[in-house]
DNA sequence: TAAATAATTGAGAATGATTAGCGATTGTTG
DNA sequence: CAACAATCGCTAATCATTCTCAATTATTTA
């Protein structure tokens, strides 16, 4: 699937008697130049704008990623840090997943083609038609491990139970 | 991981300096009396709680959950409803997904331990550790489906393309 | 091409979930 | 039992997001 033009956006959005503005060709514009790995939220994407002298009023961006996010344009991402987050909506083979640091929130991308397979499946066996789905990974990173985690973990972060204890056990028995 | 009693939820308080409450008592044993693949936002905990004749504060009732949450006894979910969910949370063995319809919200739970599996091996290449790894597969159920999805899909909704179609193609040549 | 129609914008008000502040209450410790 | 700290319930505050509405701008029609 493309990257979009300006033309194909104003197409896609014309097909569904919506029109393309200036607003959302420069918000498109934004997404498409963003570096690898990198997503917005809305207020981010107003700041970037205004600080090219594109300024855009927050109503129209939120309204403007809400469309396209449901036109399957851009891609809303719920990681752990009270807002949502934008980014291109680049399906399968560019298909990726996240994994967050829960105390300083650096998000780093991953590829795992196998994950999207297992969602279809489920998804087909369920009689479901699948739309998208979104693996987050929540860990600490090596800073904060560094620095004595879990005991160092910011006070409002308790847990202490490594998930997958048991699993990671097993895995070494099997060698799977 | 056997599930909670009181006097072990006690332990875990205790050993951080915090305090057995008979309201953290009574929302422990609501989430462990739920039934299966069930979980409940703030709001619905508070209302539960409250035909019961057993009515907490809702501030007590979200510093809880919170807390909890943070402890590693419950799971918050980012499902896509607007509000966050809890359920028990219950480590690999007992570790899930989900699996939720963008139209009507209906959530089905499912079981694949090779994705915790994946995650774990990703986070521990980049030298993270694991908290929890949570996959929200969207998709559309076979009633929305048979009431002519796509185009009857809310207005608010859009999105046509299906993520997984080449790969399901690929899927089918390859039979992996 | 001008008028009619419908979509879109911007600004600010409104909403809804969640958090914070505070005095009163209740465990815990010595 | 006194001293201390955690917790509760209430209300007010916050923050992201949505809504309202008059003004503007595409698109379609005549």
């Amino acid at each position: 699937m493309p990257p979009y033009t300006s033309a194909s956006l104003k197409a896609e959005l014309n097909s569904r008697g919506w029109r393309l503005t200036p607003q959302r060709e420069k918000i498109l514009h934004v997404f498409q130049n963003l570096p690898r790995g990198d997503h917005l939220s809305a207020e981010e994407l107003h700041q970037v704008l205004e600080e090219r002298g594109e300024a855009i009023s927050l109503s129209t961006i939120y309204r403007s990623v809400k469309l396209m996010s449901r036109m399957g344009i851009l891609r809303e991402l719920e990681l752990a840090e009270g807002h949502k987050h934008y980014e291109l909506n680049q399906p399968y083979p560019h298909h990726h997943h996240h994994l967050v640091c829960i105390q300083c929130n650096k998000t780093l991308e991953f590829k795992n083609d196998s994950i999207l397979k297992h969602s279809l499946k489920q998804t087909e066996k369920e009689g479901f038609q699948l739309i998208d789905c979104q693996l987050t990974v929540m860990a600490v990173c090596p800073e904060a491990v560094r620095m004595g985690w879990p005991s160092a973990l910011p006070s409002n972060w308790a847990c202490t139970r490594v998930v997958a204890e048991r699993l990671q056990e097993e895995e070494k028995k099997e060698d799977s």
